[in-house]
DNA sequence: ATGATAATGATAATCATTATCATTAATAAA
DNA sequence: TTTATTAATGATAATGATTATCATTATCAT
């Protein structure tokens, strides 16, 4: 069986684990190439057709290692599942969420205005002033109703 | 035993139930009261001592209950527990959260400059029109250390 | 008071996540 | 390359939070 070391992953992860197996390569490229904020259960049964031999547990052990390596980012949907992304670190993939209450829809967006993101660094300066706390991420989300889940939308009760 | 009808909740509640009765009166008392950000298991640990006859079960239905009237407020903290907080629904109490990831402390600020409201509110604006959503809500948090568990502080491995 | 029914609490059931542990695979040493 | 060491894996059981069930109790309109 191929050992898949990928030397340049490898190293940030270096301080979480030793070795980089085939099954984190599988789970960390699934990430990757998803669009989707997947939950463990999710890649579970992504993966599962291709590579039966990974199990559950494996996902959430190396969701959990990706976390902790910051190549992951951790998302609270708030539906009892955690989801997780991959999380590209240039400033360019940053992004916040918009969340339908109505179907679970989670929309990136990424298309701040320059205002935004002033204010978010001036905002993080005032509490790191104010309240001495070393503020290290921010998460914004909008909560609402998508075009079909709003009134006059196909999912909605009021058409 | 006494009813503890609570005419000014009642109506806004009413869509949801339709009675009002000791154990929800209790219930919400605590969430409002408290000063923290209570779990279902936190608010039965409370109560237990001097309302016994309240159950964890009651707890949970009641803070749900809550939830889908606009009372209470659900916050994720990412720890495996679901919080609530009282939502006192005039703009005064809008706030957001700054987590500490080293012990979990959850600090409100609230002390928003203007522009900050401004701008959440173009955002909500822009980002209806782009995406077609009809945003209800949102929330902005920061995660950090507290100056307990910065570097240099009490807790913190690096003093 | 009484009848209709919503709310309650004890219990069992779910569902996501974690711990355990024997087995397997990856690395280092010979 | 074989082998020894030990980290990683996967099946399973355990946990912990939340939810469903259901017989009993409390509330409210009459």
């Amino acid at each position: 069986m191929k050992t898949g070391k990928r030397s340049a992953h490898h190293n940030q992860v270096g301080d979480h684990c030793s070795r980089w197996t085939v099954p984190r390569e599988e789970i960390f490229n699934l990430l990757i190439q998803s669009q989707q904020h997947l939950s463990a259960k999710e890649a579970y049964a992504i993966l599962n057709p291709s590579n039966p031999a990974i199990g559950l547990t494996t996902i959430y052990r190396t969701l959990d290692l990706l976390d902790r390596a910051g190549l992951v980012r951790r998302v609270n949907t708030g539906d009892g599942q955690v989801r997780f992304e991959y999380r590209r670190g240039h400033d360019s993939d940053h992004h916040h969420h918009l969340i339908c209450t109505g179907c679970g829809k989670i929309l990136n967006y990424r298309d701040f205005e320059k205002e935004e993101l002033d204010l978010v660094r001036k905002t993080e300066d005032i509490l790191a002033k104010k309240y001495g706390f070393l503020i290290r991420e921010h998460n914004i989300e909008f909560l609402g109703l998508c075009p079909d889940c709003r009134p006059g939308g196909k999912n909605s009760p009021l058409k």
